[in-house]
DNA sequence: ACAAAATAAATGAATGTTCATTCATTTATT
DNA sequence: AATAAATGAATGAACATTCATTTATTTTGT
């Protein structure tokens, strides 16, 4: 039953975040949405930014755990990357409010102390997986950043594609050929 | 005269964003800063959301002047592509306070009426070159927003990770290393 | 060239609203 | 009966915007 109250009062701002932004996120509503009164916020968050803090930790872990459960030891990289790729994206097609809030909150970086790394870090098990490929020659030998910029970069902006109805990440085939673009991106040419 | 006060108002926002983030922006702070009293300010604009607007607008503006300034009909289309790319990167290297801006101004959709295309449309003469090199076979064959996915996007997130200090802009050789990679992302693979 | 009058620009204290947070009181659980 | 959980009205701080007043600039008349 504890989790319970403290739970419907994070969907509330997830629910809220979305809708209305974080701008207008207000105190109140977030009470209302919850089915709860405004004090009772206080017995479950130390304020707004512990609230909004611990929304975001919640859907970090989630979205990790999703990425690593479509991790397979004994598979190839290559089906690894993908298969990891369409964690990612499937993860947010299915919870499109969460891939919202995390913009959000990833560029609202004066407001709350976090560090902003964390939402790089959300992608940590695939550069892992490319150290991995580039001993063993099959990713090319770039500089962190870059990989970092060709996987993390194009994935987050064509899922806010994909939010805004420019194309449609439903159609396995947008999903594959995203996929593809993004390998061949990172692999050494075959000659 | 006329202007001074209006841009000391507008560069006074840029700074205070940058510096403290869209959610501390106050309007007496935005006149302190610009040395005018809080009044002034709504000589020159209709109110908080119509600074930020005519702020963006104006950032837009020099960008797209930026990118523009950087093609030339003669040249081929790589040397046009790269030129382009340089062209976005060095002027947030020089105007990182403009970049901090966009990132911001884009992620906060729901304050402001302006549709999220706009971000994207800064690039639009990227796109456009990209268009004639599918026609001539130099472009891969993709879907428009992965194509978008894969320049904006990383070109977005290496910005990001320089000012966050991962890596080096500045250094020729990262920019060409970034170049390169975007270009072998989006040309097609000679075998 | 000068002053007076008219117009424009700028000021910043006052206003009213919004909203996070508190806490005395009530309701539920043990 | 004792303890825990929840409530929501009250508080006070923050802050966008207004507007009566002041200051600067321009125009007009002599």
């Amino acid at each position: 039953m504890i989790r319970n109250k403290r739970n419907a009062i994070l969907k509330s701002v997830l629910k809220l975040v979305n809708r209305q932004g974080f701008y207008h996120l207000n105190m109140k509503s977030i009470a209302q949405e919850a089915g709860v009164a405004a004090g009772t916020i206080y017995l479950y968050f130390k304020g707004k930014e512990d609230l909004i803090n611990a929304l975001y930790a919640m859907i970090a872990e989630e979205f990790n755990q999703a990425i690593l459960e479509a991790y397979e030891e004994e598979r190839a990289l290559q089906a690894n990357f993908f298969a990891m790729l369409d964690a990612a994206v499937m993860f947010y097609l299915k919870n499109p409010d969460h891939f919202s809030f995390v913009e959000q909150y990833t560029y609202a970086p004066f407001l709350f102390k976090e560090n902003q790394d964390m939402n790089f870090s959300l992608l940590l098990p695939i550069y892992k997986m490319m150290a991995q490929g580039k001993t063993l020659r099959l990713i090319k030998p770039l500089d962190e950043s870059v990989l970092l910029a060709l996987i993390h970069g194009s994935l987050n902006t064509i899922i806010k594609l994909h939010l805004a109805r420019k194309t449609n990440l439903r159609k396995e085939s947008t999903r594959k050929e995203f996929y593809n673009a993004v390998w061949e991106a990172v692999t050494v040419t075959k000659k």
